[in-house]
DNA sequence: GATTAATGGCCTGAGCACAATACCTTTTAC
DNA sequence: GTAAAAGGTATTGTGCTCAGGCCATTAATC
């Protein structure tokens, strides 16, 4: 009654930067008002933690009760987000007792239909995103580099470690984002972590395409050898050295993308 | 039937970035789904347009029968949203022919007391922001730098001039805004433009904060010190300078928003 | 000074998305 | 073969939002 706060009091300050970017850039601020439904809100969730490697091809998210639970929505919502996971592609439903939701492995046609609906009418909007990414890694990278303490350094170094010494899929992707997580962290700021994190999934789209492709060694040679120049550019606190690394670095993703598009056009360039 | 798109197919695709950007940078994609409202969403936006300058200090907002036609809400949904403002004192609402919702000019006890509750709960997140805008600044400046074309350079030049010969308040305040577009047009990318603004809204959570303080010649002097060092650098070409004025500029908001804390905690420092 | 127009303030009813809950069906572990 | 665990389905209630009309207030206009 008098406590009204500006917009949420605690969980919600910085949405609108959603709506914003979809708009081109564009001042929304007079545009018609777009609210997502809580549906799409997980649907983004899910994507956003299968975009992010939280759960692997071939790995089982958590069951729909379970969901609803942590998420704190009905079961009926959570049925639907999955069920346009479902739809494009990202995951497989089986049922009985170790049914779930499972992330697809492998390129199916599925995959390639999902592709093209998605990332075709994306292009143009998605060259942006590619660019803003780069830009944005690069800042990352840059402020880590005069900010990270000895404890980062070492973090950082662990990530890299367990990289190199990584034999599967599996390990190099944990190893990989371990990596990257504690270069964020160096940063000394959680919004930038935010924003980083963000710029990915929008980027991604809710595919996995941090470089696990499978058993892409020209890819996992490349990732290590900017991963080793990064932690020295970090190491040394050279932030241009930094910067630039790191905005080269996360070309890969845009490169996955690319890929993707390509192979989903050639194979069946229907509806 | 059989389009069923990842998120949305048009209008939505980035607004995950606020919800995370909220809560600190954790993992947010396992915490509560919390979507909001259509009254939340519009008075975001009207606290946008109020912090970017849209609507200065004694003037009025649009009636809300035309906010209501132009977002594609219900007038009851707008007048909610601006029942949020004048809760907070951004706003005061008249009566009558002339009436409707005039952004609050001066300061009054009730701005202090919207300051108070919004500002001190929020400060530790703040200074968060603060950092996080001046890097994003920053990279824009740069990225302008490297990118501006002779077009941009020239409509850069032109808000520069007009910042330097502006006389009133409000001229001082258009022309800083033309010239902080220019600058982040030049980057050619929507996308940063969207970012860039977003961060700015955050920032100034609604307040206008921009340095149009009554009358203040020395952030006028220095403004527009910084306004000539920033458009020479860009127009050399010179990335790295860019970035750094930049980051310097943007902590007048910074510091714009200490001085209002610390006003409204020496006026009354009640609830 | 009376009229009129423009505005905010208020109310009602319909529609819809979501939550809650129970129950059914399928599949697998034991 | 049975029970457990998971997805599939249906029902009901609630809160938010919209649409529309009407009232109250103020100021411009005649």
């Amino acid at each position: 009654m008098c406590n009204v706060p500006l917009v949420h009091p605690e969980d919600d300050l910085s949405r609108v930067l959603g709506q914003m970017l979809d708009n081109d850039g564009q001042s929304a601020v007079l545009s018609p008002v777009k609210v997502p439904s809580v549906a799409t809100e997980v649907a983004d969730r899910l994507m956003t933690a299968v975009a992010v490697g939280e759960y692997l091809p071939g790995e089982r998210l958590p069951g729909e009760r379970e969901l609803a639970t942590i998420l704190g929505v009905s079961r009926a919502t959570v049925r639907e987000a999955i069920g346009r996971l479902q739809a494009v592609g990202i995951v497989e439903i089986r049922r009985g007792r170790t049914g779930g939701a499972y992330v697809r492995a492998s390129w199916t046609e599925a995959t390639a239909s999902a592709v093209r609906r998605t990332l075709v009418p994306r292009w143009a909007e998605l060259e942006q995103l590619f660019d803003l990414y780069g830009l944005v890694e690069g800042m990352v990278a840059a402020t880590a580099a005069q900010r990270r303490t000895g404890s980062d350094l070492s973090a950082i170094r662990m990530g890299l470690d367990a990289y190199a010494s990584a034999t599967t899929l599996r390990d190099e992707q944990l190893a990989d984002r371990a990596f990257h997580a504690a270069v964020v962290a160096a940063t000394r700021n959680p919004k930038i972590r935010a924003l980083s994190q963000e710029v990915l999934t929008r980027v991604s789209l809710g595919f996995p395409v941090e470089p696990y492709g499978e058993d892409d060694r020209e890819s996992y040679q490349r990732a290590l050898a900017e991963h080793r120049q990064m932690y020295a550019a970090i190491a040394d606190g050279d932030a241009e050295l930094a910067r630039d690394i790191a905005t080269r670095h996360f070309t890969i993703t845009s490169e996955i993308m690319r890929t993707m598009l390509e192979r989903s056009l050639s194979s069946a360039p229907d509806s």
